[in-house]
DNA sequence: TTCAAAACCCTAACCGTTAGTGTTACAGTC
DNA sequence: GACTGTAACACTAACGGTTAGGGTTTTGAA
């Protein structure tokens, strides 16, 4: 109940600030298989297991940028205009997450995830628990119960959308004909 | 060129067999993380080197029994019947897939990997492999790049119908449901 | 018979991760 | 300002999956 306030919150944040930076720079300049945990430890200036406090896993270090993804899906849901349509809204939330992901000044840290395979691993099944979470905001916005398949079914098939275009040559394009399929499938459901 | 002839061929196949069924026994006996690589190793009497040279993970022992799930879609596809229709087929191979991935006697293991959050994150990574496998026939089979988004996109669709019809409550009304929407959306895309 | 390769074994390590056990620095209380 | 609980951090040592290095046996073929 009692909220920190100040200094300890700062250096907390601090220290978890300085381990992600000193890790991408350490990964992007090595490869992030050539560099281990205890060198990113080390260079950071901090214990192992300080670092295994702030970060669950290796992989998490890389995607520390990541953050607000699934909340901004989240919220194109819950947010949206009253009266305006699920799917567009979503339409237009991926847009902006796939152009985030594939701006210029991203592409060091894509070719870094793209070139592991642990990376890849620990970023689908990221998203497949976003698209859980994102299956229980629509299902909650519809007033329908959670397991609902077809609320899961286009949760699981918006974040495919995602995948599929940060993969693709033209990422606008593929966001805008996945979710023309989307729109489609959506309309077939019982729930539309 | 030369292809190895008999005994030898038995007793590789032999061996993987063993160590596949000793994992098995004990990951059912005593649960998956209680198991170690080195038990198995020694209960199966080979060397964890040897092991590994059969299995490329611990998680793979798991999904032994799993082969020909991938072929089986990729087939589903290329020995359809001369003008049977894409996606009737891909249901009606999902349909047997889900039966057999929810039939009674898969129980122990099913809950094995759902117990597990390393069996659960490895088959979902095999599951995206499979879906690049399958798009990837889906496209030689329809005669488009390999690039395609609506090939890729179907192909992610299909196998989220998998997986959604394994946790289902009624995993065949699941399957039934989540083509339906996949009818509409291939129906939308400009390969249809 | 001889030979190369395949399959296997053993040892020792690497690396991510965690448990156990302190130590320090801060926040709220007196 | 001293006191105290606790959050953040450190250190050591280990665990468990995985691999490298290097050797031995089995097998198929010349």
């Amino acid at each position: 109940m009692i909220e920190p306030s100040g200094r300890r919150e700062r250096k907390k944040a601090a220290t978890r600030q300085k381990i992600a930076d000193t890790a991408l720079h350490l990964f992007l300049e090595r490869g992030y298989d050539d560099v281990g945990i205890r060198d990113v430890a080390a260079e950071a200036d901090v214990a192992v297991t300080t670092l295994f406090s702030h970060f669950p896993a290796k992989e998490a270090l890389v995607f520390e940028r990541d953050q607000g993804f699934e909340h901004g899906l989240v919220r194109a849901v819950t947010d949206r205009a009253p009266g305006e349509p699920l799917i567009p809204a979503l339409r237009q939330e991926i847009h902006a997450l796939v152009r985030h992901c594939t701006a210029p000044e991203a592409a060091p840290v894509r070719s870094l995830i793209v070139s592991s395979p642990a990376l890849r691993e620990y970023e689908e099944s990221m998203r497949m628990r976003h698209a859980d979470t994102l299956a229980a905001a629509i299902a909650a916005d519809l007033g329908v119960p959670e397991t609902s398949t077809a609320c899961r079914t286009v949760a699981r098939f918006v974040i495919d959308a995602y995948a599929l275009a940060c993969e693709a040559a033209e990422p606008g394009d593929a966001v805008d004909e996945v979710f023309r399929m989307i729109e489609a499938a959506w309309g077939a459901s019982r729930l539309a």
